[in-house]
DNA sequence: CTGAAAGCGCTAACAA
DNA sequence: TTGTTAGCGCTTTCAG
């Protein structure tokens, strides 16, 4: 832990200017391409700078300039597929442009999420990508900063009605919908839900539930309001034991279909709104020796390979993730370029793909 | 894409000095923490630092101390499970010591590479994770600049032993070894592996498809020779046939397996050392009516929850994706700390976790 | 078309 | 213990 690395500095421009004779502002306009400077000069610093190989200090420059050429990502979890695929394409939209990526994980706690965007703020990002933990829809007062100082942002993934940024997000609600009208249609009437949320009292109805959600910041929520919109429209009523009011990782969610199996009344088709979520009810069937579908259907959230090749193969609801970082990036890139357009919210729609999990329920 | 946004400038430290009645450099000394200052003047300065909403600025302080405190991460493809899973590990570990990180996908290019080298250095990272591209083991002349400069780098998940760099791997050789090993200890012999090198003339036999691989840059090579030990311990003749020469996609993945299913002498057991190839063999053998493992064992490379809820569940060589990042960022840390301890690879174990995809062969 | 010089905000060496 | 000062490398007026 102690000695010197031997670190040949990068060469300056003044050096560049020293070694093509020329001033240090004549090197600076030809190689930052702007001003004009005599065909012959020019050649002669581009020699130069080649000869020493110059390179730019990013630093001294975003010291002058006020900007970095980078845009920072705040999201749940990097490890995670679903953001590790909306991260890629914020990148390559990124990329294209000239500007890098600073990622940071939450873990959907808000305390992570203010530390995040204080970094990314003392780092003096060009831009902000945030998508907000998941908990109450209050302000989130550690956004302050970021207005104050100017910095563009943009929501992904999730909306908070009182940050005015633009925001690019899923119509979760209507794909969710659809999802659970397609078990509707095939005569489902016991659905059951996963994930709801967290909670050690159930809401007691469908309208207690929609207050619940109503103050709650969370994809999921707006999964489960279709759930209810889709229940309701049919006329089938709701059920509280048929949603989940766990800690959302897998073991809850086997647990928690576990305990729907075994009400009396149990259901015939299960909607998993996450892959933990269906890969936990995948679990807690196993261990029941339930067969999907015929025992049980399944339809669960975000597209893989592994999805269309299990034994059946899972219908799912399919997020367009990369095309959802893309946008993510470009809307907030023309931010940062100055656009001043009017805040906007970009619905990007999920798709259901319908696979083998859905089978007629059993009368 | 025009007007300006306001933005308030974040305080100086000369206006938290003249607020507090004091030189700049007893601020700096004060809010650096170094130096001393008596307790009356560090209070007052405290106090004015607060009340401005003074945070120092890191592009300023990076001009003069040369850090940037940022880490720089080449993977091939931040959206694929195993690098996203690594990211998380290198970003905690990051974190942790107060570092954030930019990462960069090449998707296997080694110009890609090249480019997001040359970004970092000029981005000045204080280090840099590389995950190299796959291809030739040939020096990577990219990296000249990075020796040059002095910027310490830590080679993460594949190893180029024509660089003088610390790096972490996994045991990916015997790793397969045991998998192959567990094939055949349930009889069989006829093993296809998915995949193997991409090119138009596959090895005539062991030897030479062991000097093939003996130049090139690719966990799935030590896979291979791996499997070929594994082969040979037990005495069974190696089939060029067996192993696949594609381009490395599913969609690929899934003919070749069709490929391999059509021979006369078919495999009874496929070792797919991707989730791509596992999911393609799946693929391919349920277009053939295939099942697993009655008529075809199988085993993949990285678990997953998909992994064990399939049916049957997959046995799989499970590798520590976070483990592996967070080390990769230790070993780096380290580098950037100052160490000097002699360059070292650590090597990770990677577990073979048996379910229930493999049985004993038929007759 | 070109050069000189100021200054971005901070750290660190030196004086007081 | 404090204040003064000199840069870090670049961009950007402003003269020439």
């Amino acid at each position: 832990m102690s000695t010197e690395r031997e670190r040949t500095p990068s060469p300056t421009i003044s050096e560049v200017a020293e070694a093509a004779g020329v001033g240090r502002a004549t090197v600076a306009r030809t190689l930052g391409g702007y001003g004009s400077v005599s065909p012959k000069t020019r050649d002669r610093i581009l020699a130069a700078a080649k000869e020493l190989g110059y390179r730019p200090n990013s630093i001294a420059r975003s010291m002058t300039t006020g900007e970095t050429r980078t845009l920072g990502v705040v999201l749940a979890d990097v490890g995670n597929p679903f953001f590790a695929g909306v991260l890629r394409g914020i990148s390559d939209a990124a990329r294209e442009a000239g500007y890098d990526v600073i990622v940071l994980s939450t873990d959907e706690s808000v305390e992570q999420e203010a530390a995040a965007i204080e970094v990314l703020v003392d780092k003096q990002v060009d831009g902000i990508a945030l998508a907000p933990a998941a908990g109450r829809r209050e302000t989130l007062p550690h956004l302050d900063v970021v207005a104050k100082r100017g910095i563009p942002l943009v929501l992904l993934d999730r909306l908070v009605d009182t940050v005015a940024a633009d925001a690019v997000v899923i119509n979760n609600r209507e794909a969710s919908r659809e999802a659970v009208e397609a078990l509707i249609a095939q005569g489902h009437r016991r659905i059951g839900f996963v994930w709801g949320p967290v909670t050690n009292e159930p809401a007691a109805d469908a309208d207690d539930l929609r207050r619940i959600l109503d103050h709650a910041l969370w994809s999921d929520g707006e999964r489960l309001l279709g759930y209810l919109d889709a229940l309701e429209r049919a006329g089938i009523p709701f059920d509280t034991s048929l949603v989940t009011h766990v800690l959302k990782n897998e073991q809850q969610a086997t647990r928690a279909v576990l305990g729907m199996l075994a009400l009396s009344d149990a259901p015939t088709a299960i909607f998993a709104t996450e892959t933990d979520a269906l890969t936990g009810a995948l679990r807690a069937m196993r261990q029941r020796g339930l067969l999907c579908p015929e025992d049980i259907s399944l339809i669960g959230f975000d597209d893989s390979s592994w999805a269309s090749v299990m034994t059946p193969p899972m219908s799912v609801v399919a997020q367009p993730m990369h095309r959802l970082g893309v946008l993510t990036a470009e809307c907030l890139l023309a931010r940062v370029a100055g656009s001043d357009a009017p805040v906007a919210t970009h619905v990007l729609e999920a798709s259901f793909i319908a696979r083998d999990s859905v089978a007629p329920a059993a009368r």
